[in-house]
Order: C-alpha cells, then sequence, then structure tokens
DNA sequence: TATGAATGAGGGTTCATTCAT
DNA sequence: GATGAATGAACCCTCATTCAT
C-alpha cells in the first residue's frame, strides 16, 4: 500500500530487485511477480512506469552500461602517459568484472539473448584500448608482431575466464585461501605473464635494460 | 503421425531439436510446446521418454558432456610426449569451442543457471592440463615462474573470449575477409603467443633469482 | 474435472455457449472466463481447442455462415417456378431473421467490427434474389421501372427494421397481443405491400407519363 | 500541457474524441487509455469530468440523441401541410442515417447492449410519423388498408438496410459510380417506390382485378 | 482544473504436466 | 510407443478507478 507518490524512487527501487532478479534468473526466467514480491512494488505499478517487462529490461540494460562508461571514462583520466592509461584501463577492467557479478551476469545473458545494448560500451573499450596498443607498438614498447585485436584477446580473455571458473576451480583443485587471496594471486601473475606477452622480442640489445 | 513405436530413433529426434533451441534459448526460454513443433513430435510423447522439461535438459547435457570427453581422450591418444599432447589438446579446445556454437552457448546458459553438469567435463581438462604443464614445467620447456592453472587461465581464456567477441569485433572494427579466415589468422598469432608465453626465460642470468 | 477426452463433444459444448455469450455481448464484451463458466470448461481447454478467442469467434461466425447458406438452399429447392423461389426465400429469410435471435445480433456485432465472415452468405442472398428479380421483370411480372437491388432493399430492409424494432415498438406504442401475433400481423401486411410494389403498373394508361 | 482550467473546453475536446471511439469499436472495445490518447487528456481528467467510463458513454449517447431531436423538430417545422412535413420528416431521417456514421453505428452498439438512452428519440419519430400518417389515411392520401407501423416498417428500413449493405453491394456487385451516385440514384427510385406503396388503390376498377 | 502515481481485478494466453485412449 | 484431451497455475499486460499533489 505504498501510498507515497514518488515516481522516481518507486523506479529506483524496482531497477534494483529488477538488477538483481535478471542476473540471477536471466530474463525469461524472471517473472514479474517475482520481482513485484522481491521490492514489494505492485506488478501493475511496475509496469505503470516502464511499460512492459521488456522496458524494464532494457532499463536495466542501459544503467549498467552507462555505468560501464563511467567506469571507462574514470580509468581513462589521469593518466600521463599510454602505459599508465593501459594499465589503469586494465585493473579498472579487472576490477569490474571481477567484482560485479551483476554485471557479470546480464552481460552473459544479454549476449546470449542477442541483445545489443551492453555491447556498445564493452566494443568502445576494445577499440580504445586497441587504439593505445598501437601506439604503443610504434613506441617500440610492445611487441609489433602481433595484431592489437589479438594481444587484447589475450589480455581480457584470462580475466573472464578468470571470473568464471575461480569458483569451479577453487572447489574441483581444492585450491587453499579465500576468494580474496586467489584472485590477488592470480592478478599478481596475470600481470607478469601481460608484461611478458608484450614485451618486443629483443634484438641483441636489451631495450629494456 | 509417426506411428513407428521406435523408441530411440524418437528419442534422437527429440533430443537434437532440443539442443538446438536450448543452445538458441536457453531452459526457461524454450518451451516444450516449441521443441514439440520443431521436430513434429507430441508434447506428450517428449515427456513419455524424459518424465519431465528438466529431465530432457539433462539429457542434453550429458549428452554434450560426453561429447565434451570424447573429444578430450581422442585428442590425448596417439602423442608421443607432453609437448605434443598439450599441443593436441589445446587445438582441439580452440576447435570445439570455436565450432561448436551448441556446446558452447549451452555451456553458458548452464553455467548461468548453476548447472553443474557440464562442469565436470570441462574441470577434468582443466586438471588434466595442469598436470600435463608442471611435468612441462619440471622438465623446463615451460616456465615455471607461473602457476600452471593462472597459465591454463591464459590459454583457454583468450579462446572462449575470442570466441564470444569475434563477430561483434568484425562488425563492429570492420575486419575484413571471411570468420574462417579471421579464425586462421587468430590461431595463428595465438599459437606464437602462448608459445612466447610458456617459453622458459632463459639466458645466462636466471630470472627469479 | 470433466475427463471425458471427447474433443468433438467438447468443441460442440464451447461453442453453443460462446455463441450465445457472442450474441450477447460482442466480441470484445465476452471473457473467455465468462464462456468458460456458463459451460463448465476450463478457459486453457476451451484455448487448447480454438487456439484463441479470435479462433473460438471465428469458429461461432462460420457455423452461423453454414447455416445461413444452408437456410438459403433448402428455400431455393423444389420450386417450380421464379415467382415460387422468389416467395420461399423471402419467406425463409424472414423467419431467419425473425427467429434467429443470436444470428441476429452476432451479424450485428460482426458488421460493427468490420468482420468480413459472415458478408459472403448474405451477398450471395443477395445475388441471387437480384437475378431471379431481373427475370421476373423480363416476363413482367415484376415493375420494370426500378432497379432489382432497390427493390431487393425495399424488401429485405424491412424484415431486418421490424426485427430490430418491434419490441420497442410494441412497448413504446402499447401495441396488443403477444409478438407471435404481432409478427403474423405484420408479415401478412408485408407480404402484400410487398406484392403491391412489385406490381407493374398497367392499364392502358402508361404509369410514367 | 493543458493547464488551462477551461474545463467546457476539455470536455468537448474528450467527448468528441469519445464520440469517435465509442463509434468505431463499441463500449467494451474501447477503453479510456485509447481516447486519452486521442484527444491528449489524462484519463485522470477524463474521469474527473465525466466520473466513470459508464458517464462519459451515457454523455455520448445524450449528446447524439439531443443532435436527433434536433433534427427532427427542424424537419418538422415550416411545413404546411402533412404531405409536406412527412416528405421532411423522411428526407431528413435518410440524410441522418445515411451521413451520420457517428450516429449510425453508436446506435446500433447501443441497442445490442441494450441501451436505451437512443430510443426515446427514435421512438418518438416513430410516434409522430405514425400519426402524420394516420391522418393522412383519413384524408385518403395514404392507402388506409395498412396499419401506418407497417408502413413507416417499410418506409424506413429500407433506409437503415440501405445505409448498412451499400458498401458492400458496391464492392460485391461491382457498382459503378461513386457512393455519393449511388446515394442519389438510390433515393430517388427510393422516393417513387414509397410513393407506389402509400398510393392509395383508387378508382371504380379494381386493382387486383 | 489537471496530472500521474498507485491499485487490484481481470484480460487472453502459455506452460508443464497428467492421463485416458 | 504415441496422441491429444484436460488441467491449473502462472505469465504479461490492460483496465477502470482512486487519490495525493
Amino acid at each position: 500500500m505504498r501510498k507515497q507518490r514518488d515516481g522516481a524512487g518507486t523506479k529506483e527501487i524496482v531497477i534494483a530487485a529488477a538488477k538483481a532478479a535478471f542476473a540471477e534468473r536471466g530474463f525469461s526466467g524472471t517473472s514479474l511477480a517475482y520481482i513485484s514480491r522481491q521490492c514489494g512494488i505492485s506488478e501493475g505499478l511496475i509496469l505503470h512506469h516502464y511499460k512492459s517487462k521488456q522496458g524494464l529490461y532494457q532499463a536495466v540494460l542501459e544503467e549498467l552500461s552507462v555505468g560501464y562508461d563511467d567506469m571507462l571514462v574514470q580509468a581513462m583520466t589521469g593518466a600521463e602517459n599510454p602505459d599508465e592509461m593501459a594499465g589503469n584501463m586494465l585493473a579498472a577492467t579487472f576490477r569490474f568484472w571481477s567484482e560485479d557479478r551483476v554485471y557479470n551476469r546480464i552481460a552473459m545473458w544479454a549476449y546470449l539473448e542477442n541483445r545489443t545494448e551492453l555491447i556498445a560500451a564493452e566494443t568502445a573499450l576494445t577499440a580504445k584500448l586497441a587504439g593505445l596498443l598501437t601506439e604503443m607498438q610504434k613506441q617500440g614498447r610492445v611487441d609489433a608482431a602481433f595484431s592489437p585485436l589479438t594481444l587484447l584477446t589475450m589480455t581480457i580473455g584470462p580475466i573472464h575466464f578468470w571470473t568464471r571458473y575461480r569458483e569451479q576451480f577453487k572447489r574441483a583443485l581444492g585450491l587453499e585461501g579465500t576468494m580474496d587471496e586467489l584472485n590477488r594471486r592470480f592478478l599478481q601473475e596475470y600481470m607478469s605473464l601481460i608484461e611478458k606477452l608484450y614485451r618486443p622480442v629483443t634484438g641483441s640489445a636489451g631495450e629494456t635494460s
């Protein structure tokens, strides 16, 4: 019986519940009744604000997309050279994928459902990073023998993979430590490996010397 | 219609349709009515053979799991040394993920739906590969500075990533050539990079010292 | 809990209830729940047999259309000359419109809802009668000064009108007698008037002079 | 939007949209949301002015009824004898039914929905015309062999019928000319036929001989 | 007067499942 | 083994209406 007449507030409550629900169960696995139950707002009112279940989903996706954009912009500002910027963006990406379970899962659902709403932001990231890599290759700081896209795939792929399988690895392989510790350890090794990957194959004279 | 009393044949037809449907639309996005329409077998009969929608899904997952196992076994046999075996398995994995859209997608749906049916096979692969890597590290043929699990993540992660994003990359970045060509080119660079990644850091001066 | 597994029987029961309901309340004024309640057959089962509310409505319209056709055919057979046939058809039409409240009303609803399902049969009647009239005009038995279509309008229009307004007339003008008696009296006068209408203007003196 | 505090203007806009909507789709086929969309006035405000959907419908019916009355009064005034008055009323009725699609259709919906709001005016017309006919019969100018009500039915019925079926006739029978022309042609023949119908059977010589 | 938030009932339809045949 | 009749719950959505602002 929420008689508060607070449209904006209501929408926020609804979208929070929807985000969680869609993340956990996907679009067709989530019913409006469920969301309604979760946030205590009647189905009718939800529909009043978002027109349809699709509309609500879209709103969720758009919010997530904006969040991704913000993350990117934040990661890009303040860096003094391509190296630093690339590093920042990588770290931010890792943090985002690794920590934001909701984004993480909804992105997968959306992919499977052939939704394109989230793709723009992710593609922007890829393009930006590809540009940075190209520049770094020109400066001789990144191995120029490989296409930036492949390098990116080698870079971001493991992050996604780790995020998706880490729990299963922990369980199946009996890894010790908390997930936080595992994450830290992985990140450390990962960074070293990325460096190894990018490092130009030196000639006689070492360039990093 | 089909009054052939051919249980086995019917089951095959049903499971093929179910596989395609679940791959495309996920479990809750797929209705028995849809599957029934796709394969021309009545819902009643489908249920007769598989007890429930869940049962049918399970059967699909199990078949996929068996297929994965077979792929693995085949990749492992005939190799004469860990290097070759590892290479074979990697190539097979790439082929499997890259080409089997159905497995690919169902594995993702299943992951999101917290299903464990497909995980066993994948974990077995990981464990096996980890074992091989450890051995190769002992033999000094793989950089021993990193844990096998991290190396694996760096190895398989890009395959998944590439499979998931390649089409979007092609579209968004305007890549030229057919997808087959792109795949080939990627695979070539990928292999080189994997080698670079694994290669022990040689040289007179010890690197971890 | 009708566990009779009698598809055809069920469909009949449903369509009878639907006919009555649609006649009384129109398409959008009738809910499946109402029909379901009226005939004791679950909404689910109704939809199982007729796919949709529209499908059910269509089935009703088609049945009525067939009924109309049958009436026509029956009226046309057995007559020995155009006069008799025309008379028969007129009488049958009167009886049909006058007595079949369900057809009567559904035809009106359907007209308002821009449905064409019932029009074919009615148009067929008009065309047939127009043909008969033309022939009778050639034989000099019907006034040739008017187009058959106008004559038909003058003929059938009053039937529809009478059917629609008779109750109201009875009430508002305080007519005595049962509706049956009123009907009989009207029909008698109506027939005389039709004859007067059709009768060629004879005599030595030209009629249009 | 419209913060003009113009109650009367608002009501006019609403009722115009409502009239059109109810004419096209009937009462239960029309939603307040639809009317609101059509005229750009919020559902809340519509309800504020008309209390309920029923109230709005009633207002529409009353307006139409008043329009009918006006038409009648106008047709009745200025005539110098029963003949002229009857002629005027007939012509007005024809014009009204023939041209006012909205009245035409709403009257049918209302009839089917057992609404009585429009009946009073129509009954008044009938009564008035019946009175005129009686008088004309007394004066020997109209065939006294038939009851005025039957004569009226023969007179007005064809108008309704023509209005309802003319388009279908045009299409199905391939009539040439615009609808306007068809209307004119029909009206001309109709008037002659009405005259023929009313004309007292004269003369010493028996007419049916 | 005017809006739009909020409600709750009911709309048609889909769904997985059971069961008689 | 195979069909389709039958069910009942749930689904998304529309509806008329109320009420705070």
